[in-house]
DNA sequence: GGCGTCGCCGTAAACGTTTACGGAGAACCC
DNA sequence: GGGTTCTCCGTAAACGTTTACGGCGACGCC
C-alpha cells in the first residue's frame, strides 16, 4: 500500500516530461521512441492514473448518484439493478443513497451535487414537494426524477403508468366474471397511494361497475397492514376480488383470506402491484401488475447518459407501460407458477 | 448550472485572500471581522465547496465501495441495506459494483482502486482464488472480504458460519423426529456450496445419523434447479425432511412437493438459507437458517471504518452467528407465520 | 543558404483546495 | 524605546492531471 506511482516518477524513469506521459498515456500523437519508453516505464511501475486529479481538471467525475428511499425495497432494487449495466458500460461509477424515505434527507442528496462529487443524480422522492421543485430548478447537475413531475420541471422524468397497470387489472378481473372488486390501498397522502386511488375509482366507472365504498380499505404498504384492512373489509363486505396496492399487501390478504377458509381464486381473487419477487414465492402465486421498475431503472440512466452528453437538449419525458402478470392468484389453471 | 463559486469568488467578494477563506470555512482561529465576512460572502454567492479538488489534497475521497456478484440477490441487497447507515453516519459515500459473478471483473475491481476514487472495498467474492489473494496483497487501498480467506491474507475479513447453521436446522429436524434428512445443495465447487456439503456431513456424524448418497442432489442456487433436484431426488428415495442450500431452492422443493401430493410438514419439512424476504412470503412459510447478511455487511463497513482510521492495526477476522428462523415448513402449530 | 513548415517535445499554467511559512502590526515587558 | 511575543493574514506551494504555447531541430523549397 505504499505512495503509488506518478506520471512524474513516469518521466522520470523515462527520460521525459510529463507533459509526454500525458500525451501517451491519451494516445496523443507522440513519437515511437518516446511511448515505447512511456509504456515500459509505466508497466515497471504498475502505474494508474488517479481519478481524482483527473476529475479535478476535467470536471468529471464518472460517478452517477441514486437517491430512493430504502434499498431493502425490491421495486428499487430493480432499479438499481436495471441501472447498473448501463451506466457500467458508459464507464460511470454508481453511487447510492438511502434517505429513509425523509424529505430534507432528499433535499440535502439535491444540494450536495454543488460538492460536485457526481456528474448527475437520479432520484425517486417519495412525494414531490414545492422545495423539491425548487431544489431541481437549482440543481448544480442534471437531475433525472423517476415519478411524476409538473410539465416545466428543468428535469428529465420517468414515469410509471399505475392508471393503465389498474385497468389491466381490473379488466382481467371483470373478464373472469368478478363484479365486487375490491381495493386495498396505500395512504392517500403518497404519491402512489393517491394516484392508485384515483385509477381505481376510473376503472370502475369505465366498466360500468358500481362506486362501493365498502369496498376500499386503506392501511400502510407493508404486510401486517395489508392484512388488517383486509380484514376490515371482510368485516363489513363480501368482494369475489380485491385488488392490492403493492404486493405486500396482497400477502397479507392471502394470509388472512387463507386464515378464514376463504379460497384463492376459486372464492377471491387477487391481484397485487409491482410484480415483485415476491409475487411467485407466494401460494397461490401471485397475479401482479408490474409497473416496470426495472425498465424504468434502464431509462432513467439512458436519459442521464444523453444528459450528460447533450446538456441542453428540452427535458424530456418517457413513460413505461405497465403489463399484467398473471398467476395463480386470479386463475387457478396457473396453479403452479 | 451556472459555474459554481469558489473559494476565490468569496475571497474578492469578502476583500481577503483565499487562505482566510479556507480557514474560515474550516473553523481554524481567525478574527471575527474575517470570519463575519467570509460566511457572509459565501452565504450570499451559495458556495458548496468542491468535494473532488479537497479529495486531491487530503487523497481521501470520502467514498467505499462495495463489490458483488449481483445486487438482485436478496442477501446482497441485506448488506447494503445494513453498511448504509454505518457508513452514512461517518459521511461516506457507497459505490456500488455488481461483478455478475465474473471472476476478471472483481479482479478489475481491485486493481481499479488504483486510480484512487474510493478509500476503500468491501468485496464479497463468489469464490476466493490465488490471483484474489495476490490481489489483495496489493490493492492500493484497504480491502474488507466477505467470505472466507486464508489465515495471513492482509485484509479484514467478515464470515458466515453455514456449518453451525446447517448443524441447528438438522438438529431442530432431528428434535422434531425426523430421521431421514435430505439435502438439496448447490453447486461444489463454489465456496457456499462446497461448506455446506461438508456441514451436512459432519452434522449427521454427529447426530449419529447414516450417511445414504441417496438423500443427496445437487443442482444450481435457483428456484427451477430446486425443483428439478428434488423431484430427482424423491423419484429414488424418500425423506422425511429436506434441508436445502439457499432459499430459493427450498421454493423449487416446495413446488415439486406440493405437486406430488406431499403434505408439508406433516410427511415432509422443508428448511431453506438465508432466510431471505421470501421465506416468510412462501406457503407455508419457510423455516430457513439465517446467516446474517445484514449483521455481515454492518460489521464489514465497520472493519472498514476501523481501518480507514488506523491502516496499521493487525488484520481482523470476525464471525457472524447464524440463526434458525422457525415456520411453518417445519412446524405447523407455526401455520400462519 | 535563408526561410517556411512540420513534428515532436518541454515549460508552465490551470483545475479548487489546504497549509507551511513568513511578514506586519499590536501588545507587552523591561 | 527596543526587543520579544503573539495574533492575524497573505503569498505561494502542493496534490496529479491535462493542455496551450512556444522552442527547436529536421526537412524541403526557392
Amino acid at each position: 500500500m505504499r505512495q503509488g506511482p506518478t506520471i512524474t516518477t513516469i518521466a522520470e524513469r523515462a527520460g521525459v516530461s510529463i507533459a509526454s506521459v500525458s500525451r501517451v498515456l491519451n494516445g496523443l500523437p507522440t513519437s515511437e521512441a518516446t511511448v515505447r519508453a512511456v509504456r515500459v516505464a509505466a508497466e515497471e511501475l504498475g502505474y494508474v492514473p488517479n481519478s481524482v486529479a483527473r476529475s479535478l481538471k476535467s470536471s468529471r467525475t464518472n460517478q452517477v448518484a441514486f437517491a430512493m428511499a430504502d434499498i431493502g425495497n425490491p421495486t428499487y432494487v430493480a432499479m438499481v439493478r436495471a441501472m447498473q449495466p448501463v451506466l457500467k458500460d458508459a464507464g460511470l461509477r454508481l453511487i447510492l443513497h438511502s434517505t429513509d424515505a425523509d424529505i430534507d434527507d432528499e433535499l440535502d442528496v439535491l444540494r450536495r451535487l454543488g460538492e460536485r462529487y457526481a456528474d448527475g443524480l437520479i432520484i425517486s422522492p417519495i412525494r414531490v414537494t414545492e422545495r423539491h421543485l425548487e431544489a431541481f430548478a437549482e440543481a448544480r447537475a442534471p437531475v433525472v426524477v423517476i415519478g411524476s413531475v409538473p410539465a416545466g420541471t428543468p428535469v428529465d422524468n420517468v414515469r410509471a403508468d399505475s392508471r393503465t397497470g389498474i385497468r389491466l387489472a381490473l379488466d382481467h378481473l371483470y373478464a373472469l366474471g368478478r363484479r365486487r372488486i375490491g381495493f386495498v390501498n396505500g395512504p392517500l397522502d403518497t404519491v402512489p397511494g393517491a394516484a392508485r386511488a384515483r385509477a381505481y375509482a376510473d376503472a370502475l366507472t369505465e366498466l360500468g361497475l358500481p362506486h362501493d365504498p365498502a369496498l376500499i380499505e386503506i392501511g400502510d404498504f407493508y404486510r401486517e397492514d395489508g392484512a388488517a384492512a383486509t380484514r376490515r373489509l371482510l368485516a363489513r363486505t363480501r368482494p369475489d376480488a380485491l385488488m392490492c396496492a403493492n404486493d405486500l399487501i396482497a400477502l397479507g390478504a392471502l394470509d388472512v383470506l387463507r386464515a378464514e377458509g376463504v379460497r384463492v381464486p376459486e372464492d377471491v381473487a387477487v391481484v397485487g402491484t409491482d410484480d415483485t419477487d415476491l409475487a411467485p414465492a407466494a401460494w397461490p402465486a401471485l397475479t401482479s401488475v408490474a409497473l416496470g421498475s426495472a425498465e424504468r431503472g434502464r431509462r432513467a440512466a439512458e436519459l442521464m447518459l444523453d444528459r450528460l452528453s447533450d446538456g441542453d437538449a428540452e427535458p424530456r419525458v418517457v413513460t413505461v407501460e405497465p403489463r399484467l402478470v398473471v398467476r395463480g392468484s386470479t386463475c387457478s389453471q396457473k396453479g403452479i407458477s
